[in-house]
DNA sequence: ATTAATGCAAAATCTTTGCACTTTC
DNA sequence: GAAAGTGCAAAGATTTTGCATTAAT
């Protein structure tokens, strides 16, 4: 139903956060925001990149990924200690987790799940909430 | 407000999953089970066990975790993917994580937050919910 | 031309493993 | 004494970093 994010919109993010729109970026970009909902690994978009003929180093692919979240870009989901997964899905929503596949995949907003927040420790306040669902075949 | 496991108990759970009462992993349930509601990442228990006096090898450290985890008396936790949590609540709860210092902290179980879960995938079924809520100082 | 980005390999972390030695049963 | 556990160092795996080269403005 959502159109793709325009080039336009991502260029602008890159310049917004000090990112020169080169070659590499905007393959990676183009990979990552042509679809929706993509939950990528560094290792997974490297060889995607290969793939498509795309010359690309995984250091390059790491520090491309780290510099499209901190941009806001991209989001970061932790689920298991072993890879780092990045999400085109910027707003909140939370993940199923298949442990025997290592995918992620959204849970849709509406399947609402928090209802009201915890009271956060003194002194602090909440920053995110994370919620991972994880599943296995039935 | 809760008593304290009974080291009979450890050595029962231990024997059940096959582990061998050592020296070693004995120190090492002390210093989890003696309190309530540690979180431990394996550097931390070393060192405790270290300036406790008692010499135990990093490697032993982890491969004990492992095996407690195995043998349900210990919960592993992912925040962030730089270090594994343990956590010797085993009881189905949340966790509050203190960025700025690393720490975990439990929610208690009456902070409701799950009100409904979502719907699994097709052919998946549930195995756990995880809860991580991200907090800095206010 | 200036300034930043890339690529590679090396470093840094955290965690697991292989093997000789030690402890438990 | 047989079987399992331990310790150390080395190997693995993922991610970051340093520096010379290349590309972008």
């Amino acid at each position: 139903m959502n159109k793709i994010r325009p080039y336009r919109q991502i260029i602008e993010c890159l310049r917004g956060a000090g990112l020169r729109p080169t070659r590499q970026r905007m393959a990676l970009a183009k990979m990552l925001f042509e679809g929706e909902g993509r939950h990528v690994t560094a290792e997974v978009l490297h060889n995607e990149s290969i793939s498509n003929g795309v010359s690309v180093s995984l250091a390059t692919v790491y520090n491309t990924l780290n510099q499209f979240t901190a941009a806001g870009l991209l989001r970061e989901i932790v689920v298991d200690g072993e890879r780092s997964y990045f999400d085109t899905t910027t707003t909140d929503h939370h993940h199923f987790f298949h442990t025997n596949t290592g995918e992620l995949e959204d849970i849709m907003a509406d399947d609402v799940i928090m209802q009201n927040l915890p009271v956060p420790p003194m002194g602090t306040k909440i920053t995110s909430v994370n919620v991972i669902v994880r599943v296995s075949p039935a």
